[in-house]
DNA sequence: ACAGCATAGTAAACCGATTTAGTAAGATAC
DNA sequence: GTATCTTACTAAATCGGTTTACTATGCTGT
């Protein structure tokens, strides 16, 4: 009879495809996979195990470079580890700045996330929530844009403005950022301005105009209809401020300070301007919105208002997991409010000395 | 006795926490699920489940508003249309613009997929990919990041520029695209050139280096070492491109044009210029590399050597999965290579009459 | 009358883990 | 000597689907 070989039957399988599984690993040792998953897990259970046991398989994991599947464990657990973020798009700067504050916070808690863009088309902004929760997320990040309820997992939006049941909003504190920017060109002496609201899809338009009507008030400053422009078109480019500028300064009206709704127009609308032969600021001052990496390099440099919007990355990731790993501590708060910034550069000044020249 | 109910037994819970399950769905039928599984998958084995029935489970189906688990199918057919990137950063244009190109594909194909991000720590570049592989991501795709082959999926690198087994590498044609910005700089007259080489961890800045001085020796340009100044540090912000170029003044080897690793540094290099009183592109004229959303807007306008970053997105995710669902076809193309394009703006000119000026 | 085939499904294995309940062997207590 | 307690595990259920193999019934053809 030929001496019997170490327990090497091998029902399963270790083709180079798929790793090795927890019930090869198991045979190879000759335990049972739940003694193995104990002690790779470190579960209470693995106590009773000892440690010249404990420390064999660790060795034989390591070795075979042993891998829990992911998935299974989930569908064991039911918990997937991920979270969905729901964007407009990923090339504009808004949402990749905001993105990237999300993933410091969830990758170093051990969460990974898929992103969707949905490019502002209805159907889409509908099915993905629902796609993202067929995968098992745990939570939901909308960066501007309105979570339908249909969803039942905990969901955070960053500028969401919108009152959505089981739905955290994380928001800019627009009041102020209104009265920093109108505050400041009051202060330069400017009276004449012009502004420029955002498109209708994006959910901050509505309350930010809201807050500068409201602070214009309270400055005693008139704000004209035909002193009004509102950008239009999906895209992100400059040119849809240089269009809108173009059109203000068609109407004739005159004016000496503009403010954007966000950077990007700003950078086009100091094109316009600068092509109908006003200069900036030395004519005409601009004050944008964001405060975008490259706000600061534009020639003249951008006078903004800041938007944390990395923070208010981080801090959306937070709340998510916060509410995901303790449903019950928190009732979960329905608003986060941030705080914004005015960053003074180089694209607003004194209004020149005859005032309304046009 | 009373009247028999409908069957209704339900072992299977349907709490609104999970949504309904397969076996909730067909204890409610009264049917396997197996019947009911061969019909929402119209698999073929549905041929012999008369209409009526088909039409019966697929009612119910909708309004329990089943949705099929795509954990446990992932697990079970052991495919989980998910794929991982890998990026250095998320807020960078560069990676922006390439990951929606990527996502575009993805998407519509069914994909889902998980972004990392590793800010150039090896540790990280080694880890990730193995997480991603745990969690059954079918391929990778690295952007400017190079994968290590310790990974057994499909891998498409968009500028990784390294000879990984396994591992498809979409590059631009730097050879070309240093032709394409020094012919046009040497057409205007220009000899007298100073470069900005990118950081030593992207992994284009080698190749391009290389090709830069190629094509300076076909076109008989010398490239000073003392005019030869490099990128260094994380960050992707214009005071890099700012800081280079106050060394490359500072240095007192007289240039009349520059050109820049890429337009972030092209947008921080003209602010230097200009505050060391050297108008662009009267004085210096400024190529920059990619063509970013924002070259297009800057004062002066940039011109730039354009990468289509969108385009090598798209192509990488179509090459990905082309190798997934059909490994055997082609055996893998190891390099594709596109091709880059000169966006001739307004930062570049003849160079000033009075030549070597300083 | 009975084989053979189509119809309309069902039972159970399986994917790869986690987890509960339980067991066998030896040590200790009384 | 036996009841009890540890110690060191294991068997089997489970997560929620997919898929293979099989069965029961009715109809057709000869």
């Amino acid at each position: 009879m030929p001496r019997e070989k170490p327990k090497h039957t091998s029902a399963a399988r270790k083709p180079a495809g798929t790793g090795v599984s927890l019930k090869f690993l198991a045979e190879h040792l000759g335990l049972s996979q739940a003694a193995v998953s104990f002690v790779i897990n470190r579960s209470p259970a693995a106590k009773s195990i000892p440690h010249r046991t404990q420390e064999l398989i660790r060795a034989a994991a390591r070795e075979l470079n042993y891998r829990p599947s992911h998935i299974a464990r989930s569908l064991r657990q039911q918990r997937s580890f991920t979270i969905g973020v729901v964007v407009p798009e990923i090339s504009e700067g808004y949402a990749a700045l905001v993105m990237s504050g999300i993933e410091d916070h969830l990758l170093q808690e051990g969460y990974f996330y898929f992103v969707v863009s949905h490019h502002h088309r209805n159907e889409l902004i509908e099915e993905y929530p629902l796609l993202l929760q067929q995968r098992a997320v745990e939570g939901l990040i909308a960066v501007d844009t309105v979570l339908s309820d249909r969803v039942d997992v905990p969901g955070v939006a960053v500028s969401g403005h919108r009152d959505v049941p089981g739905v955290t909003n994380i928001v800019l504190n627009h009041d102020r950022a209104a009265c920093l920017a109108l505050q400041h060109l009051a202060n330069l002496g400017h009276r004449k301005m012009a502004f420029i609201k955002g498109q209708a899809f994006s959910s901050d338009t509505e309350v930010r105009w809201e807050a500068v009507r409201e602070a214009a008030k309270k400055l005693n400053i008139e704000v004209k209809g035909m002193l009004t422009g509102q950008l239009e078109g999906e895209s992100s480019s400059p040119l849809l401020g240089y269009q809108v500028t173009q059109k203000l300064l068609a109407c004739g009206e005159p004016f000496t300070a503009l403010f954007t709704f966000n950077d990007i127009s700003a950078i086009g609308a100091i094109q316009a301007l600068r092509e109908a032969g006003r200069q900036v600021p030395e004519d005409v001052s601009v004050v944008g919105f964001d405060d975008i990496q490259s706000a600061a390099f534009q020639n003249p440099a951008l006078t903004t208002v800041r938007q944390p919007l990395r923070e208010m990355g981080t801090i959306a990731a937070e709340i998510l997991l916060e509410r995901i790993t303790a449903p019950t501590k928190t009732p979960h708060p329905k608003e986060i409010v941030v705080e914004p910034e005015l960053i003074i550069r180089a694209s607003t000044a004194h209004p020149p000395k005859t005032p309304g020249l046009n």
